[in-house]
DNA sequence: ACATATATTCTAGCGATGCTAGATTGTCAA
DNA sequence: TTGACAATCTAGCATCGCTAGAATATATGT
């Protein structure tokens, strides 16, 4: 009896292909660009069909945004070399998060700001979005007695510098300042 | 010959109703429902005369936070109080920062998430947007050399701190300790 | 094997949106 | 009064997210 299963693993693959689609999209043109109809066109079905995948649109949003805090995690996981010292690490994550914003705006964009329906801090939240802050908390621990509430703070400084730049806010030139200032701030150092 | 001066100021008046009426709309039910045919009926004109006042629709969301930068720094120095020592004016002033925030969702939104087309740091950029850095940049000077790049990172911890709170990424209730870190930080004492 | 029931997928369309071309109205100078 | 010009409106285009209901394919029962 694998009929079943060949169609739950076609359906599978199709919101694999859905996911794709969204996020290739999205990374080339703009989330814009993003629409049902071409979504549908690209995985050459109707477009009710991702109604019977997604809830909306803001879902699939949200389900491309869950791969990014996947790959981020991996990324700040990669940053953290055990032979660095305590400082050397705060800079690295530092480095590597605001590299991974700065090369995917639109990933970037889908995690943190776009309405994705994510349900953050619960007890149904995907892993994905826990490990992220997991590595951040890693390399803050060493310079602080309230690990969580510190690395909010860091979270929100490297987030805040993300946006800020990205929307011209702030001068480009200067990031490497700004997260030196940040490494010398949290390890708590003057000046 | 106060004809044309009539006119252009009956214009000046309706372009400020259109900016009020996107304003109002986007503080009582949001930015989506702020629509070109909403703010015609609301200046009882028809649609195209919006386009004679703003290229698009992002224009006028740009208004709305042209206007919002203003009182943002108004906030701002509002809360400076000569009386109070250096490390008590930083957190006055991210505290402020917050509230402001947290008080003005939409207009906060249109100010930093929204595209809006303004232009910062250039020659013509309105006096709005400066102001505030330059209230953030007073606080923040006592601790630092580099007083832009440090305000710019002061700056983007405060608003990674209002954007996350408001995506519900970290818990809202522990606002006064992350305030309270970031002044320490700044101020460069340890822990 | 055939009829019936059940999924699955599609066609077609609704009610919005931002924006605009072209007609219409109002306002001046000659 | 007429003709030019500016201001404004009517009507509509293309597109969007989303969905009801028809059509088709698949499974089940006899």
């Amino acid at each position: 009896m694998g009929i079943s299963e060949r169609k739950t693993r076609e359906r599978e693959e199709r919101e694999r292909r859905i996911v794709l689609a969204a996020r290739t999209i999205a990374e080339r043109e703009g989330w814009a660009s993003v629409t049902i109809r071409r979504l549908a066109d690209e995985i050459e079905f109707s477009q009710p069909v991702l109604y019977s995948h997604f809830q909306n649109r803001d879902e699939i949003v949200g389900a491309v945004a869950l791969e990014g805090f996947g790959e981020l995690a991996a990324v700040l996981r990669v940053a953290i070399q055990p032979s660095s010292t305590p400082k050397q690490l705060v800079e690295d994550v530092a480095t590597a998060y605001l590299d991974f914003a700065f090369a995917r705006p639109a990933m970037y964009e889908a995690m943190f700001v776009l309405p994705t329906g994510l349900r953050f801090a619960r007890s149904d939240t995907p892993a994905q979005l826990r490990e992220g802050f997991g590595a951040m908390a890693t390399v803050i621990a060493p310079f602080s007695k309230d690990v969580d509430t510190a690395t909010e703070t860091f979270w929100a400084a490297l987030h805040g510098l993300a946006q800020l730049e990205r929307h011209g806010r702030i001068r480009p030139a200067f990031r490497a300042h700004r997260i030196t200032l940040i490494m010398q701030m949290v390890s708590g150092q003057s000046r």
